[in-house]
DNA sequence: ACCTGAACACCGTTCAAGT
DNA sequence: ACCTGAACACCGTTCAAGT
């Protein structure tokens, strides 16, 4: 019904401000989550701190929780590279051990590069807005693992296998959330255990099978 | 100055009642917990669903966090009791092995009986106000563990007995937080994983000295 | 295209008033 | 002693109006 008037993709310029504004709100917001923490987090403050006002907050990004969903993904898909790195290694020729080492050394790197990936993941489980992005990412890196641990001959039963990606990815979360946050000398014992745990929990099914 | 007036211990069953409307929001709040998690549970639909007005809900909890709080200590209250249970047998005797297992099925209980433990827990780490009192447990746990650690022979040396308790606590969360939301057929191979885990943890640090 | 800030709905908390 | 519900401060979100 009425006519299509804008078609002018002029300005680029202005797209690349709103972009460089867009990563400002994620800045800070992950900047703001480390300080005060998830539920202090208002979106005044955040508007505030940015320097913008409330309603350019909500040019950016639909509601509060969109943010921190943005932080999230952003963060998940550093995961996602992770996987995909070792994925194109040639696992076959590894043994379990040089896996493991390899594997949660790689892990590592994303959990330490993310700045307030404490309150970050406690949003992720605690908010529902959050949960299903949670959840469908663990998913994929249960898959991921299944993958890795096919390829390492530890099992072709795929329950089996997905069960022990399960529970990797539950015990390497929780033990390289400890390493983070960890003074220097525990976090290289904590890392040390961590890495002897996956050893043993691959060997282990490894030989049931 | 003013004369001491109150001194009537009459009415019990006053306080009889009271106790058990202070039961009735605790109860009621692990359930909307469950239902509709710690984002959406509003102290007007507590109170609501309790049948009483806002203003009762404040008569009885001073704020929303110290029905959480209430809840949270129960809970960690359950630990402790099992966790004193175990302290009570003769460890000595046991075993890693056995002590594995007995352990892990004793803390297993206290994470079954728990209504809304899931959302509990999330707001547990979540909520700057609950964070004090799950720190303060967890160094509790910690402690309980290597005692136990200790008198199994496994370590002499305090920090590292320290370091293996908090190495136990994070591995065994997470994974018993898996089992509980387990199906049954999975519940079990994950609970026999996480006593494998425990016990690889334990006798590789029995080895180190 | 991007920005502002007053306005609205809703939630946590308080308090004067009731029984 | 225990209860009520209106009132207040504050936060998430919207929107008419600006540049």
């Amino acid at each position: 019904m009425g006519t299509v008037r804008k078609l002018t993709p002029r300005t680029t310029p202005v797209q690349k401000r709103a972009q460089a504004r867009r990563e400002d709100i994620l800045r800070v917001t992950a900047e703001l989550l480390d300080d005060v923490g998830q539920d202090d987090l208002t979106t005044i403050l955040v508007a505030k701190t940015v320097g913008v006002s409330v309603g350019t907050l909500y040019h950016y990004f639909p509601n509060k929780y969109a943010i921190l969903y943005a932080l999230a993904e952003r963060w998940l898909g550093e995961m996602d590279i992770g996987l995909t790195e070792l994925e194109n290694y040639s696992i076959e020729n590894f043994g379990i051990k040089k896996f493991v080492d390899i594997a949660i050394d790689r892990m590592l790197v994303t959990y330490q590069n993310q700045e307030g990936l404490l309150p970050l993941v406690q949003a992720m489980s605690g908010v529902p807005e959050l949960k299903t992005l949670d959840y469908q990412h663990d998913q994929s890196i249960i898959a991921a693992m299944a993958r890795m641990f096919k390829r390492l001959g530890i099992s072709d039963n795929q329950a089996e296998l997905t069960r022990l990606g399960r529970q990797w990815l539950e015990m390497t979360h929780a033990l390289l959330l400890v390493v983070v946050q960890d003074k220097p000398e525990g976090a290289s014992k904590s890392l040390a255990d961590l890495k002897f745990l996956g050893l043993s929990l691959l060997e282990r099914a490894k030989g049931q099978f």
